[in-house]
DNA sequence: CTGAAAGCGCTTACAG
DNA sequence: CTGAAAGCGCTTACAG
């Protein structure tokens, strides 16, 4: 059998709640008294059990990340392969952080609603707090969990409703930015690929008074299976008056693009500029040509809501409301060309 | 305040046990006792505390996938990105079983030495029990773990060890299948890029008597840096009598092959075979041309390994042997040519 | 700085 | 089929 508090505050000639103040540090206990205790727990090499500690002090010291790589999330088949990267950077930065204050991470891939995620894993006292991402829960049944504070961070933003603890990345506005970029390079038709609808992007814009975007060409082009992107991009590069510009939102689908545009006698960057996203450092530079992305922090993404989300439990927060922007940035590579040069 | 299993022994007019009995179908109760019991926690909206039951029980119902993307792992500095798809996958697979079965899935990436962390998670009680891939561990110490019969599961083959419950991709004789799949093709010259030595397979192939190695020209190119392997794949098909076939361990890098390749002059499959991996069953149309892979079935392999694990865990095996392999599969595309015909 | 003791909310032999 | 009660191993006011 495993021993237990009472062994080591026995051997130790002191009383339970005297180990606990050492394991714990919550309380000062005299140097003399700490240094038997701490032999008397090398000594009988004991470890506390979590699941007893957890009981005691109504605590998991487990945060669950949630991340959806389902069939039935609202992207396209091939999220898996596409978002994994990004799962795996929100990971590493989430978890930099939970090591080093002592908590563990649960990743959670539910398709369950909302309400009752919360109520198997916040009330039941399974975790102490939740990190949600990419989630296919809906915008309503989230606001009504954030009325109640519970102890959850979003990643993302609502539209009018500035409530709640979560991270944002100027989702829409970096696109607007990075066709921004092209134009100042002199490039006026642009095609992109995107997971979501031309009106997603171009209504947003609008209603938040962009500028500039009234002498561009823009093709939008919704990122659905492989087959179809491929025969959308060669119909609209076949034309003579064919964009001068790519964006593709998948990284992973650049490559295939750029042999695509080799078959087609187009070349990158001299024919056609390429413009994508990474989510990993540095991802861009393992291309040929290296593309100039739009880098998503999204391991800093990670680690703010992590900190975001510890720092409401150890109520080092005023209040329920706290949102933290990152900052993508457009770093520049060998896959766009200046055409006013 | 939440309401506690005494609430809803009270209103349903029983003790708490026969509630216990209930909620764990652990004994026969009586219908009508059951109708009662129900109905109260659903008036009461009753939950039951996972801290308590794991504290009452001694199980946290847990599990820990224990996997390294860290700097120090001995794999090359893109393992991160490289191994995404695995980790994905792997995940899936463990998940999958985990949900099913209401266990829960920790995932830890530690880098401290497996005697630590067997302590920190097994002893502690925070997990029943760890699965173990691509862990820096050595091998001795591992194998201590072993001889104590452990909760684990580890992914792999300890080579003249047959202990321990573990799951097994053939790694050695899959890279040898592929190149004897090159070689029916008619394929002499053959390049290999892995993250491995070439000792490390043409060894393992001698010393396991694998025939028809002997007429063939086998390049290995170790995959370091992104800048070393370009320029090694370059120099080695600028030869006259360079290879026909290109085996790249990484589809990750395989678009980028094919770019270089086609800066060079030379077409896939035409020029040059390529064969790749693929632990994402059909990763490897998403290219063009689609990609001849070995298919690593990583999603069964977490299935497999949970299961052995859960099976041990519940009782359910004889003993603490347990092998399962799983047997990557190759599926012909159109990367590689037949030079036969 | 330290200890006695209650309490956290379940599960599980044991007895009936 | 059901209940009374011990027990799981900690933490934490409270008192000194």
């Amino acid at each position: 059998m495993e021993n237990t508090i009472y062994d080591v505050a026995r051997l130790a000639g002191v009383s339970t709640a005297t180990v606990s103040r050492v394991m714990n540090k919550t309380e000062a206990v005299s140097p003399s008294t700490e240094a038997k205790v701490i032999e008397a727990m090398d000594k009988l090499n004991y470890t506390p059990s979590a699941l007893a500690q957890g009981f005691a002090s109504n605590k998991s010291r487990t945060i669950g990340l949630v991340m959806n790589f389902a069939q039935d999330s609202p992207f396209p088949e091939s999220t898996v392969q596409t978002m994994s990267d990004f799962f795996i950077e929100m990971f590493r930065g989430v978890n930099s952080i939970i090591r080093k204050k002592d908590y563990y991470l649960m990743i959670i891939n539910e398709e369950k609603d909302l309400q009752k995620v919360v109520k198997s894993f916040l009330d039941k006292r399974r975790l102490d707090g939740m990190i949600f991402t990419f989630t296919p829960f809906n915008i309503s049944s989230l606001k009504e969990v954030i009325a109640k504070e519970r102890p959850l961070v979003y990643v993302g933003n609502i539209k009018g409703y500035n409530r709640g603890l979560h991270v944002y990345s100027r989702y829409t506005e970096y696109f607007y930015d990075i066709v921004m970029f092209l134009k100042n390079k002199g490039h006026k038709r642009i095609a992109l690929v995107t997971a979501r609808d031309e009106d997603f992007f171009v209504e947003d814009w609008k209603s938040s008074g962009k500028p500039g975007l009234n002498d561009l060409d823009l093709s939008f082009l919704k990122y659905s299976n492989m087959e179809k992107i491929i025969e959308d991009v060669k119909s609209l590069f076949l034309r003579v008056d064919r964009p001068t510009a790519f964006f593709v939102q998948d990284l992973k689908a650049v490559q295939l693009s750029i042999s695509i545009f080799s078959e087609m006698g187009l070349r990158v960057p001299e024919d056609v500029s390429i413009v994508s996203l990474e989510y990993t450092k540095g991802a861009g530079e393992s291309f040929f040509p290296k593309i100039t992305n739009v880098y998503v922090p999204v391991y800093d993404m990670g680690v703010q809501a992590v900190t975001i989300l510890l720092n409401y439990l150890e109520g080092k927060t005023k209040g329920y409301n706290k949102l933290v922007e990152v900052e993508p940035v457009l770093i520049e590579r060998d896959s766009v060309i200046d055409l006013n040069t």
